[in-house]
DNA sequence: CATGAATGAGACTTCATTCAT
DNA sequence: GATGAATGAAGTCTCATTCAT
């Protein structure tokens, strides 16, 4: 039910559906459209029905996980009143999102980082909303006092974005499992408190 | 005298040199082997007398430019004695080589990542080994005392790996400019103290 | 109604109709894709639509006319009771086949017996036919009484195919004239009765 | 001394020698200058110096084989007074030059023939004299009473050379051995004598 | 006597995409 | 709602060959 909008034809689908297929094994770039037609069992002609091109679908299907993926989180911090516990929420959750999601994590970390027009659709946008959701939980944070003013809120998200997503990048390239809970506590806890003594 | 072996012939350098300025501007997947030649002024068949294909070609050019870049990270952090200052310095040089050389920003944090023989290739060899010169280096600051005995020292590296390259990433898509002091500072300061007041 | 499934859609069938036809002048090698695009009026890219690749599609064509061929044996032979008689016939009618075909003699006289992977396409499993009905009739003929049982089956068929290939193949490379008559009567002639008085 | 001219520059020869060793397992085609060159031990360039082109190469190499085989049949029927004797030492040895000498029977039987300017090389004039030989026996024999007027000479021969060649054929391709006594005892049994009772 | 750098033509092949049915 | 035939542009790569040194 949330997973695909109603009114969408069976093609439309299992195109959808073949792509994700192929993309756990495979890079973007060496599927083709002759292999999303065969694994959909439909024709390759079906493809441009539904979609303008070859990476409109890839947009498409991003951001049909991105969007499991956004209500999660912000189901996830709903609850919390703490800010520096939200942030060790959006960690965690976003780490065992790449981990449970291989396929959504291909793709937003390996293959559409490389292609500008990515920045123009509309998964990217959620991508933004993602971003600006941490970056206001940390100013949060910093007007509660838990976090010290004289650290840079975007500097600070970056640190956050980039931990998390180097710690994915690894298992997501050579298909290796992820610990979510150690990998999400360590990465929180260097990030909280520092490295020194 | 550094930047090519004297031994090369003139086409193999124009070969490098020309992928290398197209990389500026495109894709790899975008460039073309006639491009190649087109910008290096030979013919196409020479790259395949050079280059075992045309991703070896790309490694060839990631290698060079890397060994340059490890060449430097060895000599900044020579003179220091402290482990945090250490990584500092491995921060900002890391940030001002992505800065100075989006070529190799853009081929290592956006191109090769996504090919599974990457990581076989001779220049994967030289990321390790700047991986590694990290981790000694956190581990000689736990052993000095300079850093707590309770972060993991490989929790810790890809906290730093992951900043390093999440602050790039966006300015090398975007071809902004990059205030290598203050992101540099920023991150250091955050990674070293924490965010907690 | 015999030289095509009527399921073979018309590009498929230009195709093979155009390589037929280039073969008449030219040999493989020298054949290209273009050019049989060319001929068949469509584009290179539809070759590899119907066909794994180029040596594909020539062991296609090639099993095409031996399909044939095999087909106009049998029959041949069916009606005769007489071994001797059969062998003739299939001397005779073998010979008829390379001179009135001599782009199918071509190809299996001169082109296929040097690539390896022929002999495991599909024609060749009918050559193996072809060459299993002769041993048989040998043996029936020596189960009869008219072929004499120190005459080694092998050996003679061997003889047979020899004797029927070395007579085609000058007029297949010079493109000269075949006098099958005379051709397969001295043939059998000698097989049969030896060369002593 | 037999092998090579005396004269021959060292590259020259090495060259040869490659070809031939290389043509052990590989067909012509697919055995690159650039191949032969490694193999030898000289550069690409230096092929030209020698021989006009990758064919006139082959037809050298062939040429040096085709002395040795044509020295080795006439040696072998010059003692021998009767026709069929000498016939069947022709088969024989023919077979056991073949037989011996894989790649002398590779390139003759599969490689050349394709290409009309074979036939107008200096090793084709070797070929031919090989079978004028053959055609002077037969007639020898025909004068002398040892074999019957009325077999044609020239069918005869092709039978013979068909026959030869078939034989070794099948073992040339796959690389089999060859029992050259029984082949060529049993081919002139059957051709002299015929198959009926 | 030999090298090594470079060429150039073209080969085969792939693939996203379109359009009539 | 879907098919299947066909396109066309480009892409990578191969190889015999030449020539200055």
């Amino acid at each position: 039910m949330a997973k695909q909008k109603k009114g969408s034809p069976p093609g439309r689908i299992k195109i959808m559906k073949a792509l994700s297929e192929l993309m756990k094994k495979k890079d973007f770039h060496s599927i083709t459209t002759s292999g999303i037609a065969a694994e959909a069992g439909v024709t390759e002609g079906l493809i441009y029905k539904y979609f303008k091109d070859k990476k409109d679908l890839l947009y498409q299907v991003l951001k049909q996980h991105f969007e499991a993926f956004q209500e999660k989180i912000e189901e996830t911090t709903q609850g919390e009143s703490s800010s520096l516990d939200k942030l060790a929420l959006v960690i965690r959750c976003s780490i065992e999102s790449y981990a449970a999601n291989r396929v959504f994590a291909r793709i937003l970390l390996l293959e559409v980082r490389s292609s500008p027009d990515y920045f123009k659709c509309a998964a990217y946008d959620m991508v933004k909303r993602y971003a600006k959701t941490i970056l206001e939980i940390i100013r949060q944070g910093q007007v509660s006092g838990e976090i010290s003013r004289d650290v840079d809120p975007h500097a600070f998200r970056q640190v956050i974005l980039g931990s998390i997503e180097h710690a994915c990048l690894k298992e997501v390239i050579f298909g290796s499992e992820i610990d979510t809970d150690r990998v999400s506590e360590r990465i929180s806890r260097i990030l909280f408190k520092g490295v020194q003594p």
